[in-house]
DNA sequence: GACCCTCCCCTTAGGGGAGGGTC
DNA sequence: GACCCTCCCCTTAGGGGAGGGTC
């Protein structure tokens, strides 16, 4: 067995870059042996390999940086210290699978957003849809809906990511008797749906059953003539409403350039005689 | 609604740092609407909000680089462009995935195998194990267990990784009835166990059943000496054994330094009368 | 006084050179 | 001629200043 091995010969030997052991030196990770005073040549030996391996190991299949497999090295021998950041390494693995399978989930509801609106072009813009029990939690607000943009600040939508709530959907609530009365629509709920609890935040519960849908893009005055409408059909049809509607709409779309590109839905419960 | 944000304002508004917004300038990604030529002051309006909501949804929630949201929002409109990130995304997504999903397997195969080593250091040396069936690829070798080095590159250990081989193990395998003949240890095989086929490799399959294992530290004569012990004992007890027999290691130990720290286990087939 | 500006240096794990000696 | 050396600059998405004007 040779006693010592250039650095292309061990680069080669180990499956490693030139530069990467020369990189292991400049951090204090790995010293070659032996380095000529004269021509600065590095010279390694067999047994070097062994700690390559480690490195190389912890480094890109565990994906431990440089400076702790470092730490590790040095106190050898310590497997409670390496037994320590096992554990650590492996819960930030998990986090970081956590929140790349939060991103797929969200890409995929996108394109299934995407599809959606594709194929309900040709859809009338109102319908009846069934849906699930929902917990609504939200801010009270009383404001009228010229002056949300105040209210609707990035807060909730960071809070939707932080939370990992995997629909990413925000709403305003209003009551429809009030804007009845007063022709004003005044909203008094910001927030969103969530199966966990939200502390800090009220909490209603919205029922199990059919909903008035209506589809529209945003603006102040088409959220009016949107209720307006559905009210009059719902009328027409002598349907008999909730007091409490949502306006519908995404956090974030990634197709809309100011607040007026944004899809909205209003959706009212609509009780079963 | 104001007409112009500081980029103070802005940062506060949009839960950002200032200088990411001077950074998304700095590339190109979203200039401010308007710049005082004297001072330099960044002034922003409403809508640039929008833009920033997509930049952070699509950099931090969905792991986008900053340089193809660049692309996406010039080719904005197109959305076979935004989707084709997407799907591209998706996959990335996916592999970052499984690659940590691996590393925490084998994160908690190796936290197994400590405490399996500590508690078997008051058990035997020498043991029966059942075994399940297995496939061994190999590359065919002939050499003795002193030049073994040669042949034991790290090429293997690579493939194990990039194959993603959940066991973590490498194999030398020989013939005993050649060892009793001539007294010397020379191996025939080198290779692991494996559900997926390996192109390239020979495959042999080991039988289900009952093995006869002996472990030790690595060393030339201990490997000698470890199948010099297993022959006598099974000679004593009357077993037949099989005619191929392998010593199996890690492929990388992270508390070895050089080979000789290598746990090794000597493992024959015992047929059953 | 709080806010904004422009530099400038720093972070991971090396990669890609240039320019010049060494086996 | 292939190999090795030492600089030096570059990559993500900003963070942390210093030193100096601006609301």
């Amino acid at each position: 067995m040779k006693k010592h091995y250039t650095i292309g010969e061990m680069a080669k030997i180990m499956n490693i870059s030139v530069k990467a052991l020369r990189n292991y030196e400049r951090i204090d990770l790995l010293n070659p042996s032996y380095q000529d005073p004269i021509t600065n040549y590095r010279y390694y030996t067999y047994n070097q390999c062994f700690t390559i391996d480690i490195i190389r190991y912890m480094n890109k299949i565990l994906n431990i940086p440089l400076e702790d497999i470092k730490q590790l090295l040095q106190a050898s021998g310590d497997s409670t210290e390496l037994r320590k950041i096992l554990a650590s390494q492996r819960l930030y693995l998990r986090q970081q699978i956590a929140k790349y399978e939060y991103s797929i989930q969200l890409i995929d509801n996108m394109v299934a957003d995407m599809v959606y609106r594709d194929t309900m072009i040709s859809y009338e813009k109102q319908y009846e849809l069934y849906m699930m029990p929902r917990n609504f939690y939200y801010l009270e607000i009383n404001a009228p809906l010229e002056e949300i943009d105040k209210y609707v600040n990035r807060s909730l939508s960071q809070l939707i990511h932080t939370k990992n709530i995997d629909n990413d959907t925000i709403c305003l609530m209003f009551s429809k008797s009030d804007f009845e009365k007063t022709g004003k629509l005044m909203l008094m709920g910001f927030g969103l749906f969530s199966e966990q609890r939200l502390n800090g935040l009220q909490m209603k519960k919205f029922e199990e059953g059919r909903y008035l849908v209506q589809r529209f893009k945003y603006s102040e005055e088409n959220c009016v003539c949107a209720l307006e409408d559905l009210l009059d059909s719902a009328k027409q049809q002598n349907f008999c409403l909730d007091d409490y509607g949502l306006l519908v709409s995404k956090a974030v779309d990634l197709t809309a350039k100011n607040k007026y590109d944004y899809d909205m839905e209003l959706q009212i419960f609509r009780f079963m005689k």
